[in-house]
DNA sequence: TCTCGATTTAAACAAATGATTAAATCAATA
DNA sequence: TATTGATTTAATCATTTGTTTAAATCGAGA
C-alpha cells in the first residue's frame, strides 16, 4: 500500500507539475488538457481521473502559485526584524523566487482578472493582513518620524511596484531593448540593487517636512 | 457610395470596438467569436466578413492598443522640453489614459507573452526608441551631473514600473484591500504624487556622488 | 496463483468553436 | 422600376475540447 499511494502520489504530483508550467506560460483558457497530457506523457482520462476536471486542477496550480507569490511578503510580516530589514529581506526574496518563476506574477493577475468564476474572490487573501506586526512597527515608525507618513496599502504598491513590473514585463523588455537572456538578468540585477537606493532613501529620509 | 462607405465603416469600427473590449478584458484565448458577435448585435458571418478571421481581427485590435500604449511615450521623446518636463509629462498623460483603460497594459504583456505565433516580434517597436532625442538630452544631463547616472533602459523601467504596476495590479489591490471604485481612484491619485516625488527626488539628486 | 481494488488506456460523446455557404436584404443608380 | 454590388443573416461543416465509458493492466495480499 505504501508503494501505490507513493507511486500515486508521484504521478498526480507530476502530472500538476506540468499543468502548472503549461497553465501559468499559457493561462487557463490558452490551455487545453490534451496539452497537459501529451506534455506529461499520459492521457486525458488519467487527468480527470485525479483532479475529475480541468478547472479543479487549475485551482490547485492556482492556489499553489498563490501560496508561492505570498510566501516572501506573509514571512516578512511577523518577524523580529527592523522595518527597513524586512523591507530589504521582501526585495531580496522576491528577486530571488522571480527570477526562478518569471511568469507568476502576469499569470496570477491575468487569471485574477479575466476569472469569472469568482473562485478567486473567495480565497480572502486580506485576511489579518493589514492587522499584522509588520503594518504597526510601520505606523510606529511614521509617528516617530523615522519613515514618511503613507497609508499601509499605498506603502505596499510602492514597493511591489518596484520589484514585480520589472518581470512582468520581460517580454516587453526584452523586445524593446533587443536584450537576451543575459542581458536581462544583469538589468535585474542592477535594477535590484536601484530600487533599494531609492526606496530607502525615499522611505527613511532625512526628517524635516515630516 | 458615400454612404455605402459610410456605414460600411461604421459597422466594421463598431464590430473592432466591441472586440477589443472583449478582448482587452478576457485575452484572446479566452475569447469567442460567438462572444464578440452577439455583444455587437451580429452574427458570426458578418465578423469573417469584415475581418477575414478570429486572429486576423484580434490582431487589428492589439495593433490598435499598442499604438495607444505606447503614445504617450513617443510623444514625450522629441518634443521641447526638459527631462524633468518630460517625464512628469509622461507620468501625467499615462496616469490620464491608464485611468480610463486599466486593462490594455496586463492585456498587452499577456498577449506578448502567451502568443505563439510571433506576429508581435515582428512589430518592430524598438525602432529609432533608443536614438531619440530624449535619451540624448538624457546622457546629456547625466555627464553634467544633473541627472543620476544609468542605462536608458534602466531609467526607462524605473519610470514605467511606478507607473503600470498599479494599473496592471488593481484586481489584486482591490482584493486584498477591500476596496471600492472610489477607494482605488484615490490611491491612484495619491500615488501618482508619491511617485513624481520619490522619482524626481532619486533621478534628480543634490549632485555630490556623481 | 487468484482476487480485488487501484491505476492506466483507447475510444467515444456532446458541446463549443472557427469558418464557410448560400440565400436574403439593402441601397444606389441606370 | 429593375439591376447590381455590398451587406447581413441563418444554417451548416469540420475540428477541437472537456468529459465519460468501458475495458485493460498492474500490484499487493489471500
Amino acid at each position: 500500500m505504501s508503494k501505490v499511494a507513493q507511486v500515486t502520489a508521484s504521478t498526480e504530483e507530476h502530472i500538476r507539475a506540468v499543468a502548472k508550467r503549461i497553465f501559468v506560460s499559457k493561462g487557463y483558457a490558452g490551455t487545453t488538457i490534451r496539452d497537459i497530457a501529451e506534455a506529461a506523457n499520459t492521457n486525458v482520462a488519467l487527468l480527470n481521473y485525479y483532479f475529475r476536471s480541468k478547472e479543479k486542477l487549475f485551482v490547485q496550480v492556482f492556489e499553489e502559485s498563490l501560496r508561492e507569490f505570498f510566501a516572501s511578503m506573509l514571512n516578512m510580516l511577523n518577524q523580529e526584524l527592523t522595518v527597513r530589514e524586512k523591507i530589504e529581506n521582501l526585495i531580496d526574496r522576491d528577486f530571488d523566487f522571480l527570477t526562478q518563476n518569471t511568469e507568476i506574477p502576469l499569470f496570477i493577475m491575468h487569471e485574477i482578472r479575466s476569472n469569472e468564476s469568482n473562485f478567486i474572490k473567495e480565497m480572502a487573501l486580506h485576511n489579518h493582513f493589514w492587522e499584522s506586526y509588520f503594518f504597526r512597527q510601520v505606523n510606529e515608525a511614521m509617528v516617530k518620524g523615522e519613515m514618511r507618513k503613507m497609508e499601509s496599502i499605498e506603502l505596499i504598491v510602492l514597493i511591489l511596484s518596484n520589484i514585480q513590473f520589472v518581470f512582468m514585463a520581460k517580454p516587453m523588455i526584452m523586445l524593446i531593448a533587443q536584450m537576451d537572456d543575459a542581458a536581462y538578468l544583469a538589468l535585474l540585477q542592477a535594477h535590484k540593487i536601484r530600487i533599494k537606493e531609492m526606496l530607502f532613501s525615499y522611505l527613511f529620509f532625512k526628517q524635516e517636512n515630516l
